[in-house]
DNA sequence: ATCGTTGATCTGAGATCGCAGATTGCAGTT
DNA sequence: AACTGCAATCTGCGATCTCAGATCAACGAT
């Protein structure tokens, strides 16, 4: 440990970005199952998304790893590893757990929350609505989850929002199913107006209810998309 | 995939138990945090552990791994794997988070709670009384910690008890720096008594906030032993 | 005595090899 | 045609080897 006193100003230091490999295809992985690139139930092998990435099988084994440990992968009997297939019950369980949390970081940012941050958000539920009236499904996915990102991080909680991150990364792979259509996104847009109005007032409680409407509204729709609660415990996909 | 049907009534299919090995070192390794085998701050090292697990460095390599995901590990610039320690900003956020989690599994199991149930966690409960009054740390800690358990996993939410898990695997190191004394227990034991009495009166909301109470008692004296904000990053421990 | 250098040794990370279990598909038999 | 059995192939898991970076101790020059 070397008498370092006070950083140098002007000289940043280990800004030379050495990232390992695993962490490198850990997010690579995380960023294509929150988009929905791969399909809920898909198997995933290591041999195979290391060919795919060109990279060996070890990063990706510890990725895989990590992202099981994550309950977004499970264990099948056959030792494979699938994305989780969310049932009815998963997902009412999670949409839950995010009313609290959710609620809680957006309640939170709201007291926290500077004129720059207001700023930035106001500019992502612009965007948001410019996809919004585009059309584009992944385009509004990516926006929406912009823009919820942006004020779940204004609370200054990195846990918090790490664990909203990660239950997104389960939900991911449904939401992509259930593609939104207009009506969808136009619902959800006077809720992200109601969310920009009650930040402006720095109302909290009025973000927080507005945050779980937003959330329930989408979880409605995602929701009657899942396949039913397997009564007869079978599996056949991919 | 087979013609099943039916499993035959009398013959269990699969419960030989095959766990593999990294399996077993996570679960161990997990359990020695929790219970504060291992102080925050301190280095471990993959060949390290293994050699006294009597097992290889690759499943200890990929357990390590896991628990960096969940937060208890830290990367330190010299890419060692350190406990991490908790500052007390860090330690106010996780119990925040405790706060609304923990409220909530307890008020949803105390509506879902049937009375074989309640006469479980009457038992942990007095099984606690027994502990406090032994005077043993440990005991208690592990009495304290399989009471709680209990009364989340009622809530047939197996997502949350497992983020309030990894809540408790963050503080656990802590908890057992800071090591309770009998006043503690003779206080915490009131709330607990709380606890019961709304368990027993379905009474949701209080069992909410008793368990809050717990909770923001506890983290008192907790929060009260752990190293102030490090104004100038130093590290000297171990 | 102090500073700088160097070499031994620790660390995580990646690559490669091998093993056992499971699945699949192609025979070969009845 | 239907079932059985075997071999090829896929899977995850573990062991081992290697390498680069970091730490630390001993040493030597000033």
């Amino acid at each position: 440990m070397q008498d370092v006193s006070e950083p140098h100003p002007g000289l940043n230091g280990g800004n030379l970005q050495r990232e390992s490999l695993q962490q490198q295809v850990f997010d690579n992985l995380r960023s294509a199952i929150m988009s929905g690139v791969f399909r809920p139930g898909e198997v995933l092998s290591s041999r195979g998304l290391a060919q795919q990435l060109g990279v060996s099988a070890m990063p990706v084994r510890e990725a895989l790893t990590r992202l099981t440990t994550e309950g977004v992968l499970q264990n099948t009997p056959s030792r494979t590893l699938r994305l989780r297939v969310l049932s009815p019950s998963d997902f009412d369980e999670i949409t839950a757990i995010r009313f609290e949390i959710e609620g809680m970081a957006a309640e939170r940012a709201c007291g926290a929350m500077t004129t720059a941050d207001l700023a930035e958000i106001r500019a992502l539920n612009d965007a948001l609505t410019a996809a919004a009236s585009s059309g584009d499904a992944d385009h509004y996915l990516k926006a929406n989850a912009d823009y919820h990102a942006a004020i779940y991080r204004v609370s200054g909680w990195p846990l918090l929002v790490g664990m909203i991150e990660r239950l997104w990364l389960m939900v991911g792979p449904s939401i992509r199913m259930s593609v939104p259509d207009r009506a969808h996104m136009a619902t959800s847009q006077e809720f992200h107006d109601q969310i920009m109005t009650a930040l402006d007032a720095r109302d909290g409680k009025t973000v927080r209810a507005a945050i779980v409407d937003d959330i329930s509204t989408a979880a409605r729709d995602i929701r009657a998309s899942l396949a039913p609660e397997a009564a007869h415990p079978q599996m056949k996909e991919e």
